[in-house]
DNA sequence: TGTACATCAGTGAACGCGCGTTCACTGATGTAC
DNA sequence: TGTACATCAGTGAACGCGCGTTCACTGATGTAC
């Protein structure tokens, strides 16, 4: 939590920074739609006018918001592959849990990073970052299967895990799945489905 | 598609399911937040403050929106699994396959059905209608396994199936899974995900 | 069938609001000599 | 070290906009006798 102190003086030294972590505040407070330009200026104590000289305008802003949710996802997702033997089921139960734990703990922003394509079209920047975040858990899925990242049963794992986890977390976040319920943890829930998904190859 | 043609005259007669199809239109074309009632008068024909004759204020046509959208997807559920024979793995993919089906047909709706308890709090007819939907699901789940709807397996085969599918139908409507790359069709995907799901207990 | 009246579903003007963005400006900072 | 100057990052006032909601109103409809 880091605390906005806006320094003094004319010229502001670090605005750009400061306006996307005033955003990501307002973001999680009022949802993704509600946060303005106005109002993120006032918090981070500048004029209305001033993100102008750092943004093109608001949808620029949003997507430097967006930019630094896949980053912290993609870290947390590389961290919780760090903490266990790379390509193992334990590996990718992680990689799954580090998932839902970022979309918990920032529900608003994990929401709009995955409507900026739809809202302000795809961008390469983001595209390239979320790509990045994605294939650690192809990495491990093709170690833990023995097969190169290209092959098509690993993208298909990966997919169906990718898939799995993304509506879990969608669904806690919406407030569908109540985690807790039924002694179901959302650990224990992505072990279960990361489980069957991983069974021995059969055909 | 339905034309909406304002009758003339002073009594409209139908003004309030005018004004739900229009606002549902609106939604589809500029996404869930950016509908105006304004708008949606127009687009009906009436007064700007025609609308507040029959609904309480914004958010109460947005709830009755989402109501439409979640009776269109469990009729559609509901449909799927009375074409197939009931408890099998084909009636199940068809009620996974209604289910991606309507998100693609009513991206931002879809969206908007799961958006509302965040938005606008719990409602009660919005999770009854949502929950006869998902019992659709529940019961072909318990026929298969031959276990009773409340059995926990066959909650948390439900629950399982369900996340595959909306994070399949979420990552779709927001353009992150191409469908027909790799030689995947929703279908297919779909299938493949649920035959892992169901395979036959193990412990 | 006709009349009196209550109710209902609209009108349209008005309100106050906050927004995104622009613009001429100014004071601070960095650089060249 | 001092000076002249270009650049940069802010200001703050102003713009036009469309919104949600209210309100006194009015004309159409339905009902009781």
């Amino acid at each position: 939590m880091n605390m906005i102190e806006p320094k003094a003086g004319y010229h502001h030294g670090d605005l750009r920074a400061q306006l996307v972590e005033a955003v990501r505040g307002l973001i999680e407070r009022d949802g993704p739609d509600d946060f303005s330009v106005a109002e993120a200026s006032r918090l981070a104590g500048v004029s209305s006018g001033a993100p102008y000289k750092h943004f093109k305008d608001r949808d620029a802003i949003l997507k430097a918001v967006a930019l630094g949710g896949l980053q912290r996802l993609g870290e947390r997702m590389a961290a919780a592959s760090d903490s266990r033997t790379y390509g193992t089921q334990e590996a990718i139960d992680a990689i799954g849990l580090a998932y839902v734990q970022f979309a918990l703990d920032e529900p608003a922003i994990f929401r709009m990073m995955f409507g900026m394509k739809r809202k302000c079209g795809p961008d390469e920047n983001l595209e390239a970052t979320g790509m990045s975040a994605y294939s650690v858990l192809i990495g491990n899925v093709a170690a833990y299967r023995g097969l190169g990242a290209d092959d098509p049963i690993v993208q298909r794992d990966s997919h169906i895990l990718w898939t799995i986890v993304h509506g879990h977390a969608t669904l806690r976040i919406d407030g569908m799945a109540k985690a807790g319920t039924e002694a179901t943890t959302d650990e224990e829930l992505i072990m279960d489905a990361g489980r069957r998904v991983l069974a021995p190859l059969s055909s």
